[in-house]
DNA sequence: ATGCCATTATTTGTCGGACAAATTAAATTG
DNA sequence: CAATTTAATTTGTCCGACAAATAATGGCAT
């Protein structure tokens, strides 16, 4: 481990410095969770910094879990889950207009993307749980739904695709999700108004009887026009830049 | 804000309650980039600790890229992007066997979710871009690519997307997907002889023959597909378990 | 009064040392 | 040799100090 540079560095702080330093200890060490690393003292004397620059750096890897450290047994690296840390930290406020939309596409894109895994894996248990959800949902009309309800629906269809990290990035961007519903709902409205009057939403309900009656390509289109009008704002967006 | 708890608590050190009052504080006072917050020693007198914990707290904001701090200017909230920060501290052999190959379907999950938008977006421009990494890049054999040619195309087709987030999400994923590719060779080269000996690849220049053709359905299948070596892991891994 | 310059004050960044608490390692004792 | 007591180690927290950067202030000449 090499000593961070100490001449006058405008651009990065010795802690930066020191957390690179850390990053590339990490991967040229190739260490694997449970691996112990040099207590503070002994890593400040190697980087050539003061201790409290050191846990400051530490202190960075400790909120991604990336390690753990207890008193006397010292520090040990631990598996990390990729969105896990991510979810108290993100504040929708926070991000900017064109990220909160990327967003949105995001999670439209990847519910379109799943719809294949979620028509394989969908049995019948999975399918009473489905309907549950779609009977007690208090629709407010035809393509929008109470908070919850189309929270747990779509909860539902993430579980079904069996991927932990899907899901974990699902609840990781969902405050953002409610956040971007509404604070566009008055762009929302009026699209879905007139998507209804030309009978081209497609609902819940409309989606559980697509797996039920096993029409892969029907209800594939059926998770496009659900999202529609996303897509449709969205794409107007674009057009207009 | 309120001081911390500082009976002996065994779960949270006080960085970590420190942690937790500061995104308290930031939510409750929705504050949104460019805001400036209170400084060190008001923070350490308000919240009832030592001004290193709360630097210890700071610290890990400024990883992430939530908060700037200057000399004498104080600090400021900056805009984050999801994914930004996590590209550095992300390292695949950290990761373990049922995340990776999560993260792997989530990546074909991704590409497949892509495929409209892609379509839609794709002009005489992008089409040509797309032509000249398949011309020069090394086949080597009818689905393997070399590394370079494999990534600059499929960066192509998230850069034709026009989603910022999925873009930056591929960068923070794609030495995941090395990693797995290495990893997993053994598995994925006999599917894959065996879809070659039956005629079933897709190659990049199917994919891009597709899009010139305009022939959406065409497209959307051959994506899939192209990804059958992957999904066909995948599924028979689940099935096992 | 105004514009420029020197001085002062504030705030982050870094350093060093101190001690408590937890827990392992070692030493002592029956 | 087992059990208990003691010592040593390491993290967590606190405190105080100073340097460096920069904003705020005040004075001075025009």
């Amino acid at each position: 481990m090499e000593k961070v540079d100490k001449t006058p560095n405008h651009k990065f702080s010795l802690v930066d410095q020191v957390e690179n330093q850390l990053i590339s200890y990490f991967k040229s060490m190739g260490l694997k969770p449970g691996d112990s690393i040099p207590n503070e003292l002994q890593l400040s004397k190697d980087l050539g910094v003061a201790r409290s620059v050191v846990r400051e750096a530490l202190s960075r890897f400790k909120m991604v879990g990336m390690i753990e450290s207890h008193t006397k047994r010292g520090m040990v690296m631990t598996p990390i889950s990729l969105f896990g840390a991510m979810r108290d930290f993100l504040i929708p406020g926070m991000l900017d207009e064109d990220t909160i939309l990327d967003l949105l596409e995001f999670r439209v894109v990847l519910e379109i993307g799943i719809s294949g895994m979620v028509f394989r894996n969908c049995n019948g248990r999975n399918l009473e749980e489905l309907k549950n959800i779609v009977g007690s949902g208090g629709a407010i009309n035809s393509n929008r739904y109470a908070s919850d309800s189309e929270y747990a629906f779509h909860s539902k269809l993430y579980e079904i695709s069996g991927n932990n990290s899907i899901i974990e990035f699902q609840k990781v961007i969902h405050p953002v999700l409610e956040f971007v519903e509404k604070k566009y709902n008055s762009y929302f409205e009026p699209i879905q108004k007139d998507l209804d009057s030309r009978g081209l939403h497609v609902t819940h309900k409309d989606l559980v009887d697509l797996l039920e009656r096993r029409d892969l390509y029907g209800y594939k289109q059926a998770v496009e026009d659900h999202f529609k009008v996303y897509t449709i704002y969205l794409n107007s967006r674009k057009h207009i830049e």
